[in-house]
DNA sequence: TTGTACGCGTTATCAT
DNA sequence: ATGATAACGCGTACAA
């Protein structure tokens, strides 16, 4: 099990016949390296015969960058949907030779500084900062040093570049689905918490309403838990209300599986009797549901890439030319399946 | 947006009064290093003080090893598990102070070889191959000059530590548990790929049933896609064979899903009139149904870190010295919710 | 007990 | 058109 006996430039510049400086300059291109065409041949068919490739922590060293960068992800397990930003990151780094190194990290204030300490001492070139649902957070104070970009989530002080998912037009996609097959009156199950996916989604819900002029009725919309169990709660309350709603929006599919339980219970079949609506596209749930679920899809994979473009942009730029912070904001496309139907009267 | 002004060995050894050979021993705390203790403290609060931490890059350089650990995983995304073999892993890495660098793969060979080449250049210590699924893989061609471990996978021929899930134990239990509650008929959803899973899980079937002096019959396995749609199907058809079975035991917890639905359209109540026992603790779904669904538990932290632990004995050694190949099962735990109970007779 | 100096593999500057 | 050589920052033989 002897580590591949290592092949060095000056492997390649013997073998070639010229110095070291040559099949550096040969090799990265650089602009001002005269050889003939016949030496650059000569040295590259070598390089490749010898299967030669830079010694990463020899270049690093010299050039003072690492060609590495940080995710710093908070509890990378939780939400089943944080890996399509790993995969996002990760795809968009390859393709710039770039190293994706992982540090995963809690919501606790201690642990996230302790943790961007150890991904500074490694040298990251910059960091990616994911948070596991879109939320507001104060960037970690010695992540100023570095480039950063955030990942579903948003600086309190708007100083940082940031990528979220546009949790309005999603809901508004939702609603207008219902409301383009009749549905008049349409209940919001929410959730309890003080996140920008509520309020998002929520002003999504009021302005798809308004479009098609029908007035808000807060009696409509009720909050619990974001659990199954808040779901079916929330549904049974609303669904108690009458006229009863023919439609329901739910705040995320966990909920909308409740929803299909208070259905259940109620006698009504989805989605004759009541369409419904979700949010997340978990597909486990959304697919597995009877009939399968017309939901909101959450744009995690392009999240990761989006962060990622725009933190190779701010790579090799310093102050001055740094490009100025933005704050971008992804559409949230509408899953169609098989939860809506069109609206009848109520027997 | 200056990078962090880089304080060096050297800027230690001068502000404490000592040459850089005291600092790097004293911190390094080689054996043969022979300085008073006053001069460790002195330099170790000198050091800490000025926030010095060696550059990783020089280590790596001097070292000859990056102290980086390759995960190459295929589809990190794919399954909502995967995020806890990546944790178990990057939290074991860290406590010893290696750092995962992450580079997702497809079950392409041509890719992985490709990946494996590209992670190799990284110079990484170790690499750690984690499928998605549990199965039987043959180890990249690379991976020969680097310490390997694969994680819910094994290798062909037998010649990389593995570790991989006890699903025979795991389904035994399951069914233990429906046979320590009074069932004696219970069907089995299974699936249909060839992979160590189904074989396991069909194993600890049988061997539950044998304990317990109830003869297998053929008739009550059925397999269909592992999907809640092959579920649903699946458990119709086995819930039609006389006397009706009062319990099932399912592939996993999508098939569950498709299970209830089964049981709904029969007007079975789960768990009064048929107990239901899952796999693969999607919490999500296990959670989210009602009755919550009692499963049983993929160790893929404890995959992660084991893996990592192991890859981390591999280490320092070279043949010789190097610990065995060891092919590790680790166990599945029982999650007990409110799916079964007591069977009834069949009115 | 401590300090000097070399080498790790590259790239960049300067000389030829 | 090409080559010698000095960094990059650290760890350690070896000299003192």
């Amino acid at each position: 099990m002897a580590r591949r006996k290592t092949v060095g430039i000056r492997d390649v510049a013997r073998e070639a016949q010229v110095s070291v400086t040559t099949v550096s300059h040969i090799l990265n291109n650089v602009s001002y390296a005269r050889a003939s065409e016949e030496t650059r041949q000569r040295v590259r068919d070598t390089a490749a015969r010898l299967g030669y490739g830079p010694n990463r922590m020899a270049r690093s060293l010299r050039l003072q960058r690492s060609e590495m960068i940080g995710l710093l992800s908070e509890d990378i397990a939780t939400t089943p949907h944080a890996g399509r930003i790993l995969l996002g990151a990760q795809e968009t780094a390859r393709e710039a030779g770039l190293t994706l190194v992982l540090i995963n990290t809690t919501q606790s204030a201690t642990d996230t500084e302790r943790d961007v300490e150890a991904l500074l001492r490694q040298q990251v070139d910059g960091v990616l900062y994911a948070t596991m649902y879109h939320r507001v957070v104060e960037v970690p104070e010695g992540l100023g040093s570095v480039p950063t970009v955030l990942i579903d989530a948003q600086d309190v002080r708007g100083k940082v570049s940031s990528v979220v998912p546009d949790e309005a037009a999603g809901a508004a996609a939702a609603v207008q689905e219902l409301i383009d097959h009749g549905h008049r009156r349409i209940g919001f199950i929410t959730n309890t918490d003080d996140v920008p996916a509520t309020h998002g989604r929520l002003a999504g819900y009021r302005a798809s309403l308004e479009g098609a002029g029908v007035p808000f009725d807060s009696s409509l919309v009720v909050a619990r838990v974001s659990e199954t169990e808040g779901g079916y709660e929330a549904a049974l309350a609303v669904l108690r209300s009458s006229p009863r709603p023919t439609a329901l929006f739910c705040y995320n599919d966990r909920m909308a599986m409740g929803a299909y339980r208070a259905a259940a219970e109620l006698g009504l079949r989805v989605p004759d009797d009541l369409s419904i609506v979700g949010f997340d596209n978990q597909e486990i749930v959304a697919e597995g549901l009877y009939p399968s679920l017309t939901t909101v899809a959450l744009p995690h994979y392009e999240m990761g890439r989006w962060a990622m473009k725009r933190l190779i942009a701010m790579l090799g730029t310093d102050g001055e030319d740094a490009p100025p912070v933005e704050h971008v904001v992804l559409p949230c496309p509408l899953i169609r399946r098989e939860s809506v139907a069109v609206a009848r009267a109520i027997g």
